[in-house]
DNA sequence: TGGCATGATTAACA
DNA sequence: TGTTAATCATGCCA
């Protein structure tokens, strides 16, 4: 580091490194303290040289004798001229600096992470505790299933706490940020009294600070995206909700398909018909002949004894509604009298 | 804990 | 659009 770039370095805080710009500069302080050349010209040179070496030795001084320079040099009757010539250079080099460090594009996996928490009902204004997509995917999963609404409001209460948990850390960030940015404005504020320290420079600071502060917020959103997606795929994933259907609804199926083994083809009706009486939906209905049409078809040996008992059991449920039938029938003054089965059906 | 049962999903097809 | 066939993922039981 050469002398210069050192002097610019001790007042600015900054290696400049512009030698164009120190070399103007201190012409510029000594047309700004003197105004022209004269025979005194070359004391004063010797005099401003004093003040840069006094400048220099501060860093490598004790607090103390640094302390006690920097009110001598501060009272120093060439400082204001010095100062404001220096303040000068370093607005135009720091013009430099700061043209070359653009403002960044927005980061598109930023955007994506807002996107997803704003779907998601995390941030923005609260979706009623939920977010719709969550509502309708639930929905869509477990169609009229019983215990569809526990499971959904369990997920609701689960996302509203992720919800709380990002606003309150999101907070904490922000506040965190902006004391933080308060207390190096008040830093380079109060270093502005003994080195060249523009506003546009403190601006980028700010600009540094919150970028920084803002990759932290990105990690906090990624952890939160991640939470949601384990949320969801826990609570709303049809496959983890599937539940064997009750053992009268899964009768009540077989029945059906074993009575009509020929055409096991339930029609729009009866698929209502069966999933009001299995509470069930039509499509579960769908799905169960489905898989019972070809699991049967697969292995029917397998299924045979099933078959066998379904189909007794229909025709003893079909005697009977007879035999009812037949009783009240006959006597029609006795509608509550014990069923009559035929002799050769045990129940 | 492994294996079987079972409900759901998906691609292909008529 | 409904069905088939394959497959996945979870539930259940010995």
């Amino acid at each position: 580091m050469d002398d210069q770039t050192r002097i610019m370095h001790a007042l600015g805080g900054v290696g400049l490194g512009v030698q164009g710009g120190v070399q103007g500069g201190m012409q510029g302080v000594q047309v700004a303290m003197h105004g022209h050349e004269g025979a005194d010209g070359d004391a004063r040179k010797q005099d401003i040289g004093d003040i840069l070496h006094q400048i220099m030795a501060i860093t490598d001084q004790s607090l103390d004798e640094a302390q006690a320079k920097k009110h001598g040099l501060n009272c120093h009757r060439m400082k204001p001229a010095l100062f404001s010539v220096l303040c000068e250079i370093k607005e135009k080099t720091g013009l430099s600096i700061r043209g070359a460090q653009e403002e960044d594009p927005p980061d598109p996996q930023l955007m994506r992470l807002d996107n997803m928490l704003l779907a998601e009902g995390v941030s923005g204004p609260e979706k009623g505790g939920g977010s719709a997509a969550a509502a309708a995917a639930a929905a869509a999963a477990a169609g009229g299933a019983s215990d569809n609404s526990i499971e959904h409001s369990d997920y609701r209460a689960k996302l509203s706490q992720i919800r709380q948990i990002y606003h309150t850390e999101l907070e904490k960030y922000e506040q965190a940020c902006n004391e933080f940015t308060t207390h190096v404005m008040n830093l380079l504020r109060e270093q502005s009294r003994t080195r060249p320290i523009s506003p546009k420079e403190i601006e980028r600071m700010v600009g540094i600070i919150h970028r920084k502060f803002s990759s932290i917020q990105m990690q906090l959103k990624q952890s939160t995206c991640e939470a949601v997606m384990i949320l969801r795929s826990r609570f709303l994933d049809a496959r983890r909700k599937r539940r064997n259907f009750s053992k009268q609804a899964t009768e009540i199926l077989n029945e059906y398909f074993y009575s009509h083994l020929s055409n096991p083809y339930p029609s729009e009706e009866a698929k209502e018909e069966l999933a009001k009486k299995c509470s069930i939906t039509v499509s579960q209905v769908s799905n169960w002949f489905g898989n019972k049409r070809i699991r049967y078809k697969k292995n029917i040996g397998k299924f045979q004894e099933e078959a066998n008992l379904y189909a007794a059991k229909t025709a003893v449920t079909a005697a009977h509604a007879a035999a009812v039938q037949n009783s009240q029938a006959s006597s029609p003054s006795t509608p509550n009298s014990a069923p009559c089965l035929p002799p050769n059906v045990t129940v």
